[in-house]
RNA sequence: GCGGGAGUAGCUCAGUUGGUAGAGCGUCAGCCUUCCAAGCUGAAUGUCGCCGGUUCGAACCCGGUCUCCCGCUCCA
């Protein structure tokens, strides 16, 4: 037995392989290490594949589920003021005017064909304007310089025959602009960037594609006849099933301010260009988490949960250089402070969690859209107000990519031979016992069968007998499983099994109850979450 | 959407000037084996992304199309 531990806990020289590799061979490996192993699949394959939609494998669904239930233990589990919610990717259409997606959503843009930029034609003729108020401003501080006070535009209309004209072709642009961009004239829009002369800032060119409408929200129809039906959009975010629910789970839950509403489900949104794997799809999973405050308290409880979900991320042990902070300069209309996590992913640092300051933006919306009363009455300063939401909203998708590229390592042993092995945190791990008796037969087999049954009530277990022993480990460390059991015959006489660790390699003999309490220690999610 | 690259077995790829498809790894069955891939025997798996054209004959040439990767663009 001596002889043994010596032998197997042999110190191997270890390399990681893919620290000089280009990050796109790197990348190229995830994706096909993603297919290999069960993991991640294109959807509809064998018709040729949807575009930047997938599909989840049998491992892969493991690993998304576990992620899942990390969020929501602690989001939810850990939190009494928090509560979890689901609800329907199908929501009522005037949902998406409130919110400000049928506007923010739906962008006119055009091409330049010299300089192949593309630009949104209403961003390109409100530069424009922009460019003439200039103009304007230009004149009135040389006459302010003139004669040594300042002026203001209404002044100068009625003298300065120049500024009238700039102030009438202004009237005149909006116009006919506000007229195309309510109507959705793309062929107005065209016009107007023609008859202004616009130019690409990049080639200085003016020749330009026709004006197309982009919307990102997908359309589908309720109703089943087709004269009948009304036109729905599958929601691009999760985050207004919570607010439109607000009330309901506030007074039914009883809940006091600070609240917060947990909801993990699908979005979708037409991307025009989606890429990158499953960074960006056209169907993806969000973990929302919307907390209630009351009006004032926002940047305090906006610092708190950026430690909270930097810390939350910290926790699986990637690597704290992975994660970096990038602050919004320019903030969505509804936000009043923004920032993003970054993760180091194989094609660089990219948003992996969005953390916004949201006001009282979609509460107030929704009251004045749907001319219905939200408001919290607090108590204890006895005054009623829309709360405002601090929100943290993450990527499921992003999430897993995450975890598993960086586990991805492929190392050199110190015999010259490789292994290729996932080194996901122990918790996420799909599965996370395999059972492997030595030989197949002395009954090994059937011990490991007996093993099995000891486990699989609590953990996902897996049972391979084929090929070398070498050989099965490496199957499992692909997989990312942390512990193999190994059953020989000694395990027959005494009861005790060799636990081999996933990372380090290293055996340990030990009782079948031992293993139990270890294994237990190491999947202990209030170890995990103790931040 | 534009430009570049690519698509052949589960994965990585080879396939000469057009002549009906191969390798390595993996998988499966069996043998051998008392602990870290690459021992032995055998086997399965491809409409060469899809559609069309040229040709006696197309993985290869031509056109279209779908999908993926990269750059630009977009990204509440």
């Amino acid at each position: 037995m001596y002889f043994y531990f010596y032998y197997f806990n042999r110190n191997y020289k270890i390399n990681s392989y893919f620290s000089f590799m280009s990050k796109d061979d790197k990348f190229k490996k995830v994706i096909s290490h993603a297919k290999e192993y069960g993991f991640i699949f294109q959807s509809s394959e064998i018709y040729d594949g949807l575009s930047a939609v997938y599909d989840y494998g049998q491992n892969g669904t493991d690993l998304k589920n576990n992620l899942k239930d990390y969020w929501l233990k602690a989001m939810v589990q850990l939190n009494e003021n928090i509560v979890n919610i689901d609800s329907a990717i199908l929501m009522h259409p005037k949902i998406w005017k409130a919110s400000g997606h049928v506007d923010a959503f739906n962008d006119p843009l055009i091409d330049n064909k010299d300089s192949k930029k593309r630009y949104r034609a209403d961003v390109l003729i409100e530069d424009h304007i922009a460019k003439i108020e200039n103009k304007i401003q230009k004149e009135i501080s040389k006459a302010s310089k003139r004669f040594g006070k300042s002026f203001d535009i209404d002044q100068f209309k009625s003298t300065n025959s120049r500024v009238l004209g700039y102030q009438n072709k202004i009237i005149e642009i909006l116009k006919s602009f506000n007229q195309a961009m309510e109507n959705d004239d793309l062929v107005g829009l065209k016009k107007i960037i023609e008859n202004l002369e616009i130019t690409c800032p990049i080639s200085g060119s003016k020749n330009w594609t026709d004006v197309k409408q982009f919307n990102l929200m997908f359309g589908t129809k309720l109703g089943a006849s087709a004269e009948n039906a009304t036109d729905l959009y599958l929601r691009p975010e999760t985050a207004q099933g919570i607010f439109v629910n607000f009330l309901n789970v506030q007074k039914t839950g009883r809940l006091k301010i600070p609240f917060g509403i947990a909801q993990i489900g699908k979005a979708f949104r037409n991307e025009i260009v989606a890429r990158q794997f499953i960074f960006r799809m056209r169907e993806f999973e969000q973990m929302e988490m919307q907390y209630f405050i009351k009006p004032g308290t926002q940047h305090e409880w906006y610092s708190k949960w950026k430690d909270n979900r930097l810390a939350w991320h910290l926790s699986l042990g990637l690597g704290e250089e992975n994660y970096r902070f990038h602050d919004h300069e320019k903030l969505a209309h509804y936000a009043d402070a923004a920032c993003d996590i970054e993760f180091n992913f194989p094609f660089g640092f990219k948003e992996l969690e969005g953390i916004h300051s949201r006001t009282d933006f979609d509460l107030s919306s929704h009251e004045k859209y749907s001319s219905k009363k939200i408001k919290y009455y607090d108590n204890q300063s006895n005054e009623s107000y829309t709360p405002y939401v601090l929100e943290t909203s993450i990527g499921l998708d992003r999430m897993f990519l995450a975890v598993f590229s960086k586990s991805l390592i492929e190392e050199e042993l110190a015999d010259g031979s490789k292994r290729v092995v996932l080194k996901l945190p122990k918790i996420l791990a799909p599965k996370k016992i395999a059972v492997l008796p030595l030989l197949k037969k002395d009954g090994l087999p059937e011990l490991s069968k007996q093993i099995i049954e000891e486990f699989k009530w609590e953990y996902n277990t897996v049972y391979d007998e084929k090929d070398a022993i070498g050989r099965r480990y490496r199957r499992q460390d692909a997989l990312g499983t942390p512990y193999c059991l190994t059953i020989d015959h000694q395990s027959i006489e005494d009861g005790t099994v060799t636990i081999r660790d996933r990372d380090t390699m290293v055996q340990e003999r030990m009782k079948i109850e031992e293993l139990k309490v270890k294994i237990k220690n190491e999947l202990d999610i209030k170890t995990w979450l103790s931040f």
